[in-house]
DNA sequence: TCCGAATAGTATCCTTGTAAACAATTATTC
DNA sequence: GAATAATTGTTTACAAGGATACTATTCGGA
């Protein structure tokens, strides 16, 4: 079927313009394609990436602060208490309130929730791996070291 | 004050390990520090970025199908509508059923649609230039070949 | 032509994440 | 040392976005 005139523009044909050169857009278009593999590779487990890097950063820092935590992965304190209260319901993450500040609150993993980081550990760290994402090592090596750049400038001198 | 020991790792020192070097973790963490500059430069407006390049691709692609933009921007079809009876209401697009096929939606931007794609143009294009996210006009183009690289990969044949 | 299958978009409900007001505790100031 | 301010985390109300089921229309085959 070939009509006289497509009224439209269709699938490929979209332009996108100067949208592709946004480095905001960019971001997203790429973040989405990336957590899609992550979400097929972890299908049939109940394994979310924040959720995970949560667990992670617990592990590498015990006793870390909440509020510490939430800065450092850039998730607002409510949401974090969301977190923590499902981490800690499924018996993952233990709340520690210490006695010389009892307003805060300091994490740790269970053994549980240890046992739970090593068995996803692996698969984890190599979801994103170079030719999973259709780029070569040195490419990834460069992307990983731009975004750090990005991610790690001092917010606060912005203006 | 210096505690006799400090129970707890603080702000800075707090050890992110191998999420560093996850591609997923960083592109998350990238994005979060760019878009929050594209809010501070949009504080006082009402635009969005998710708005903002819909009405950008209504305007390069004219009586674009609903869901030919939607699958283009990765935006799920239920949310878009949500989109744009919003801009509809806004009186920024306009909808067309077309009569050969009355089931679909072309869009089109108004007089007033393209006036504000107008206004805001400029802003948009340059919110994220090379100085402002702290990188160089190279590392600015190298990152959008990457990311351009993984967002428009077929996603169709990943394993 | 008529009935089942495919397609486009929408309504409903649910999850994820945020903003703003709040309670509890600790630090400061007079 | 009490009154006030600042800090920490939580609650509440809401916005953004997605999954699923549904409606309307078009396509395709008997």
């Amino acid at each position: 079927m070939n009509a006289p005139f497509p009224t439209g523009v269709e699938d490929d044909s979209v332009d996108l313009g100067a949208l592709t050169g946004s480095v905001g857009f960019m971001l997203r278009m790429a973040q989405v394609a990336v957590y899609d593999q992550f979400f097929r590779e972890f299908a049939n487990t109940d394994v979310r990436p924040g959720e995970f890097s949560v667990l992670w950063v617990i592990a590498m820092n015990p006793d870390l602060r909440q509020g510490t935590l939430a800065r450092t992965l850039n998730i607002k304190p409510a949401h974090m208490t969301k977190l923590v209260q499902r981490l800690v319901r499924e018996g993952l993450v233990k709340r520690i309130v210490p006695p010389e500040d009892r307003r805060s609150v300091r994490l740790a993993l269970t053994d549980k929730g240890r046992i739970h980081l090593n068995r996803h550990r692996s698969t984890f760290l190599h979801v994103h791996d170079a030719e999973r994402i259709g780029l070569t090592d040195a490419e990834t090596t460069q992307l990983l070291g731009l975004l750090q750049k990005l991610a790690f400038k001092d917010t606060s001198s912005c203006r």
